[in-house]
DNA sequence: AATGGTGATGTGCGCGGAAACATAAGGTAG
DNA sequence: CTACCTTATGTTTCCGCGCACATCACCATT
């Protein structure tokens, strides 16, 4: 076994007969080499495997970057606060590398929010953005204002194709229909009724919880043999109808499930059903806010599945910083597993580091 | 927000007013130092978060770390060829940082051979050791022989906490068989025959798949209403009597599932349960190796919990690494999480680039 | 008093790459 | 022909740390 000692620029410098300057030129295109220096170079260089030392490099550009993120504020959603966390760690962890992040909160509900500290970012000139666009409209006009300035973001949560992020990360929430009707499905063993709710303040975010209900339905239209009604409710919770219609609802005798498409909606959903004092209704929804898992861990919530909205943030910067610091283009969109958290696994996912 | 300009020995040394070298000294305990600087010293260090650049630390010291894996041959086994793959993984990610990876591959049915490899390992003097220990007397007395001579090893897979490892790494078995008992559990609606299946061509991890049954049956001793008797099985598929065993478990009408604690047994058992062509029997096993994924599309299989042996191989490199490089210490153990694979979300597993 | 030992402290080099800087050759305009 | 610019190329410095080594003060031994 040869041992392949490290090629560095100095050896590929020796081997093509010019000084380390000429080769840093070749390999970072910066011009001024002559076309017969050039050739001596990059035929070095195609007979051997050069990999620049990452360490070298960073430690000796010594460069800080700024990353702004850009998420609703976490103080009012505990969905968005395990975002946050995702923020704080990325923070601790990059800092030694040069890496600062910033931080703007937009307001969850109110578009113009988003656009104002869109704005602020945009002024803060930073060298790369991590998003959470949920307001289509207003981040198809922010995003193409970034990739007109050439500043790189990657966008989590919801993706926006159309202006070409760096990188997504998220999770195929077709599929996540598919798992959580799958879950439904599996705990069933008589026909009857099953509801999808949609409970959100706001409808902004409606596509993507429709699709995860196309997931559910798609489901059950190929798999079950058994005969199902499925019926989608959009519900706000500060609505004045809403406890009304939620009761009128697991009164009907025929309710056998209920999948909740949202984090926050899954708790409230699982406190009417608790208060309601009925049994043997599944209950399916979203994400390990502490609420759910005491929902979860009482067995009113039979399923949740993770979003991981703390590790999408993470990667999200990981990906970034890696991008500012080694060039290294992160995959254009990043899945995420669809976790599923039972009362018996939840302590696993809990003591695990990476959530 | 004033910008903490990251703290450097050199500002250390001048804040303190002593030179670097002082510095050093105190920062690694390497004595020779009169009380009075290090008093200066610690006052300024109390006052200051230092956190040493490791990009300058690695680069200048350009050791390089031998690390011997000492693992069951992968060619004969799915479930230790994807530990292999982690570690293949982990030799690509660590040869940059000094980190050379060595493996010692020992029969997984022959303690001798773990002996004897392991003999091979300890001849070698490597900078640290990553062990699969599945031999629990054999691997006794070769850790304490580690022990003495201070080489660090972390342990996966299987742990014993007599030889005081580093780190362990794997996952809690008692609490993966309750885990399993839930998804059975969830599935049912009327009481019967379970069978927990011991499926080993060796008895040597017995103790440890007999704590995946105790958890099994904790849990529906506490948890189920119905009327449950659970049976278990220790079988090996190179008996001769195995076939008839099986077969005869499968005609008992009453059999409702079948819970497997092995990854290799799982699609054993799910050949049989084919083969028999009997629906309705719920089955469980361990692993995301390729036959189980077929029997799981198929929908034979229900649900596997996912040991993740990649990963497990991977982060255990990663800590010995981090240690040798660093001198960061990993965790005393680390339990991942008990992740729960169905047929709607495999993808999203396979697909995700951690697995 | 000269020598040597010891412990405390400071200095300097090297790691690999990036980039500023220095040098040398060649060409052009006045 | 000189002054000056351009382009190609080589040389040096810096990044922060660890460590080998140099230095120095102080004390003991002969």
């Amino acid at each position: 076994m040869s041992i392949p000692k490290n090629v560095r620029i100095k050896d590929i410098a020796r081997l093509a007969g010019v000084s380390v300057g000429t080769v840093d030129r070749v390999l970072h295109n910066r011009g001024r080499v002559s076309e017969d220096a050039l050739q001596k170079v990059t035929a070095v260089m195609e007979q051997i495997d050069y990999r620049p030392n990452l360490i070298a490099r960073t430690l000796g550009s010594n460069k800080s970057y700024r990353i702004a993120a850009l998420i609703p504020d976490p103080t009012v959603d505990p969905y968005w606060a395990q975002s946050n966390q995702g923020l704080i760690q990325a923070t601790a962890e990059w800092a030694q590398y040069g890496i600062d992040i910033n931080l703007y909160f937009f307001d969850l509900f109110d578009k113009e929010s988003f656009t104002k500290k869109g704005q602020e970012v945009f002024e803060a000139k930073p060298d790369g953005i991590l998003a959470a666009p949920i307001f289509f409209d207003e981040a198809l006009l922010l995003f193409k204002l970034f990739k007109k300035q050439g500043i790189p973001y990657v966008l989590f949560n919801t993706n926006i194709p159309e202006v070409n992020p760096l990188s997504f990360i998220g999770q195929n929430l077709f599929q996540s229909g598919r798992v959580g009707a799958e879950l439904m499905h599996f705990g069933l063993h008589q026909g009857g009724l099953l509801a999808v709710l949609h409970i959100d303040e706001d409808i902004h975010n409606s596509v993507h919880l429709l699709e995860k209900e196309k997931g559910f339905r798609e489901y059950f239209k190929e798999k079950s043999k058994l005969a199902f009604t499925i019926q989608d409710f959009n519900l706000s919770p500060n609505d004045t109808s809403f406890k009304k219609n939620f009761n009128l609802l697991l009164d009907d005798t025929q309710l056998k499930g209920i999948f909740v498409s949202t984090s926050n909606g899954t708790s409230v959903a699982a406190s009417y059903l608790e208060n309601h004092g009925k049994k043997n209704i599944r209950l399916i929804g979203y994400d390990m806010l502490n609420e759910n898992l005491n929902y979860l861990k009482s067995g009113v919530i039979d399923f949740l599945i993770n979003q991981n909205p703390k590790r999408q943030v993470s990667v999200g910067i990981s990906h970034l910083a890696n991008y500012l610091i080694f060039k290294k283009r992160p995959p254009e969109t990043e899945l995420f597993p669809l976790e599923i958290i039972t009362q018996q696994n939840l302590d696993s996912y809990l003591g695990s580091g990476i959530h």
